[in-house]
DNA sequence: AAGTTCCGCAACCGCGGCCTT
DNA sequence: GAAGGCCGCGGTTGCGGAACT
């Protein structure tokens, strides 16, 4: 047997998914489910290779995403599970419902490791760099349960700091929802009314059935993922998938660069 | 206002592990 | 047990937008 390549690269599209590639997507994996990646850019008319096709799945498309910024919680949990687990960003990810492995190693890179580093701690050891500890006379501040527990100064600064800036980004997401309200109002229409064309509801049970049946090619796919929820966090996501994931694909894709015509001549396209 | 630098995030790449043949 | 096939993971890169000069 002769290995064949993962994919043929020849021909492939690479880089920043489209919105038309997110749908086409979007719209197997909802109707057909995926039973193995390799096959699905083929059946789904994509020219990506299954890899990229799964990676933007699970890291962008997936109906139980759970988007925007980490919660100082969150950023606690994670610098405790770091410190076990170390770069095993997957199994970090399992603590997170609806987080992504890539979304926590992005966090944690841009962030939480300079957060660290700022207090002097090495983010690989998280233990006080000793060069710094000579600068820093105040064990709180070489303290990583200091630091998760917000009892530094240095903390404390930093979190009025992340505060502000948050406020800012809340205020400018006001605006934008005032100046875009009919905008959104349309967008959310129009993709309700793409998912009851393609038949959110059916799917999400017919997953939960599914994948006790599906072990071979097994995937991180939907409510597979849930696995590790709880029943009340499950049974909500499956309530509430709809509006949930209006509201986060909202937020997720591009939909605000779309323009208003180019929507509905797309969905118009997919009603038929 | 224009140019430059910085930062965050999405996506790619390659390796390793598990499963099948 | 060996080899191949596929998937998942972690590291890295590159693009786009924000911030700064």
């Amino acid at each position: 047997m002769v290995r064949q390549p993962c994919c043929d690269k020849v021909g492939l599209k690479r880089g920043p998914w489209t919105i038309e590639e997110d749908h086409k997507l979007m719209n197997f994996i909802l109707h057909n489910g995926i039973h193995c990646w390799r096959t699905v850019p083929k059946l789904a008319g994509l020219l990506r290779c299954g890899k990229s096709c799964r990676l933007r799945w699970i890291n962008y498309l997936r109906p139980d995403l759970k988007r925007g910024g980490f919660t100082e919680m969150e950023d606690d949990q994670i610098i405790q599970l770091h410190s076990r687990l170390g770069n095993r960003w997957s199994k970090i990810a399992s603590h997170f419902p609806g987080r992504t492995d890539n979304e926590i190693k992005n966090h944690w890179n841009t962030r939480i490791k300079k957060r660290l580093k700022l207090l002097g701690l090495d983010p690989l050891t998280h233990k006080p760099i000793e060069q710094k500890e000579h600068d820093h006379q105040d064990t709180n501040k070489t303290n990583p349960q200091a630091y998760i527990s917000g009892g530094s100064e240095e903390y404390v600064e930093m979190q009025s700091l992340d505060k502000e800036m948050m406020t800012k980004t809340e205020e400018k997401r006001e605006e934008n929802k005032v100046t875009c309200w009919d905008d959104t109002a349309e967008l959310l229409n129009n993709f309700e009314m793409l998912c009851s064309q393609l038949d959110l509801g059916s799917w999400m049970s017919q997953e939960t059935t599914n994948t006790s049946t599906n072990s071979l090619c097994s995937s991180s796919v939907s409510l597979d993922d849930t696995s590790h929820l709880s029943m009340g966090e499950s049974s909500y996501i499956q309530k509430n998938s709809l509006q949930q994931w209006v509201d986060s694909m909202d937020s997720i894709l591009s939909w605000d660069a779309l323009n208003p015509l180019d929507q509905d001549i797309f969905f118009l396209e997919n009603r038929e």
